[in-house]
DNA sequence: TTTTGAGTTGTTCGA
DNA sequence: GTCGAACAACTCAAA
């Protein structure tokens, strides 16, 4: 006789994991997971493949005990628990707005067959919603937000215990993917001991140059929940250093727009505080840049880069943002949705309030006349221009940081590499009118 | 309630 | 080449 269920979803480990520990501590565990169709469509093949080779490692893992079904959860996980016998269901909770909204029709289904629903933990070391100002309303601003999440803490990991997995069920075959060695919770744990012990003494000071390539690339292990944050923090107690402070901020920069999310599940695709900007439709420049052809070197190689690799620096995500936004003034949902298909890391509340950012509609909004110039952000992040050789052969002739300004140099288009969409002073210009025109309309709209 | 200080990541221009 | 000012005004958080 199964005891339960453990449904997992944004969180496919065995350690610190402390839905499986309550789940492991009342009985046997039948571990289970769903491929939920509606959750699939947003994602390209890269983001697809990436999720099929973690559960590959999660179904070693449980020894071959993972159940895999395709379907709406709200009829398949009920089914589960009823087939494996199982009179209860462990979830960590899941703040997103689509989960929320999913897991409470699960829950519902599962109280019409009394089965029960059991939540421990988040996908986050404070969970979204418990930081709170003093008269009990959510932060807005960074900042505060930063000191009262680190004044909240958290708890220690959770202690594994061992686990006693049943297969009762039938499952589906895991559709083939490529092998992919950066997938699953072993490979989770061995990054961040590289990127501990090699390269967080330099993160303060490296971490925005992607030609350096020193950053954690824990995202998409965070993404999967192939490692908590409080793992991370708890490892990081006593370090004092710069990298190691820095690390922690950016932790809790995924911590904060969880919470915004979670507060404001219409932030997802919609303005955080509304800007009635004039933008034009997705046309030919927009895909060029989504290309990367938009003859600016430091925005095709990004865009490169997220398509060969399904992922990018976060300074040239700013950059390649920035541009689309104002620069070729199209909407950032159209960016954010480019970006979520095809990043491996893609996170809802960490993608699209990125892109709310440099908007200017989101938290902390940017003041408006702060507009990235691709080729001085080039420059200054990529001093000797080898980020944009490796990913844009046709600049390869161009020596240091010459390849930022193939129009500079007179062999700069030998190699075939596209002429410039737009003109950067000109379009500059443009965004500060548009930004100036909606900001005025705002006004009087309120008024 | 009012006041005050502060707010991730920039660019350009002119001295 | 370097450096400071201008680019604006608003909202947030806390005292």
């Amino acid at each position: 006789m199964t005891d339960s269920v453990l449904w997992f979803r944004r969180d496919l480990r065995l350690g610190d994991h402390p839905a499986l520990t309550a789940a492991a501590a009342a009985g046997t565990v039948l571990p289970l997971f769903v491929l939920d169709p509606r959750l699939l469509a947003g994602a390209g093949e890269v983001r697809r493949n990436r999720l099929l080779a973690s559960l590959q490692a999660l179904r070693s893992a449980t020894d071959g005990a993972l159940v895999v079904r395709t379907g709406n959860p709200v009829e398949v996980v009920p089914a589960v628990a009823a087939e494996g016998g199982a009179g209860s269901v462990h979830v960590s909770g899941e703040p997103f707005p689509y989960g929320r909204r999913r897991d409470a029709r699960v829950r519902k289904a599962l109280q019409d067959n009394t089965i029960d629903w059991v939540v421990t933990g988040t996908p986050y070391a404070v969970g979204p919603g418990r930081v709170v100002k003093g008269d009990g309303t959510p932060y807005r601003v960074f900042t505060p937000f930063s000191r009262a999440w680190r004044e909240h803490g958290w708890r220690d990991p959770a202690s594994n215990r061992s686990v006693r997995w049943v297969r009762r069920v039938e499952s589906e075959d895991l559709p083939t993917a490529d092998d992919d060695p950066r997938a699953g919770e072993q490979a989770a744990l061995q990054r961040w001991a590289e990127f501990r012990d090699d390269d967080l003494v330099r993160y303060d000071r490296e971490r925005d140059r992607p030609d350096l390539d020193t950053t954690s690339r824990l995202s998409e292990h965070l993404k999967y929940g192939e490692i908590h944050p409080r793992t991370l923090l708890a490892d990081l107690v006593g370090r004092r250093g710069d990298g190691a402070q820095r690390f922690r901020t950016e932790l809790c920069w995924r911590e904060f727009y969880a919470d915004v999310l979670w507060h404001r599940p219409d932030s997802a695709w919609h303005d955080l505080n509304p800007l009635p900007m004039d933008y034009r439709d997705p046309d030919e420049q927009f895909q060029r840049w989504q290309r990367g052809a938009t003859g600016f070197p430091m925005v095709d190689a990004g865009m490169r880069q997220l398509a060969g690799e399904g992922w990018m620096h976060n300074r040239v995500r700013m950059i390649t943002a920035s541009f689309l936004v104002k620069h070729l003034h199209i909407w950032w949902p159209h960016g954010a949705r480019h970006f979520l298909n095809l990043l491996r890391d893609g996170d809802i509340a960490s993608n699209n309030h990125g892109w709310q950012w440099v908007a200017g509609t989101g938290t902390d909004a940017a003041p408006y006349f702060r507009i990235f110039n691709p080729v001085t952000q080039g420059v200054k992040f990529d001093p000797d221009g080898e980020y944009v050789r490796r990913w844009i052969p046709e600049l390869a002739h161009l020596p240091g940081k010459s390849a930022h300004q193939p129009w500079k140099h007179p062999d700069g288009y030998v190699g075939g590499y596209p002429e410039r969409v737009i003109d950067l002073g000109a379009e500059r210009t443009e965004a500060l009118d548009r930004y100036s025109a909606a900001r005025a309309d705002n006004g009087s709209g309120h008024h």
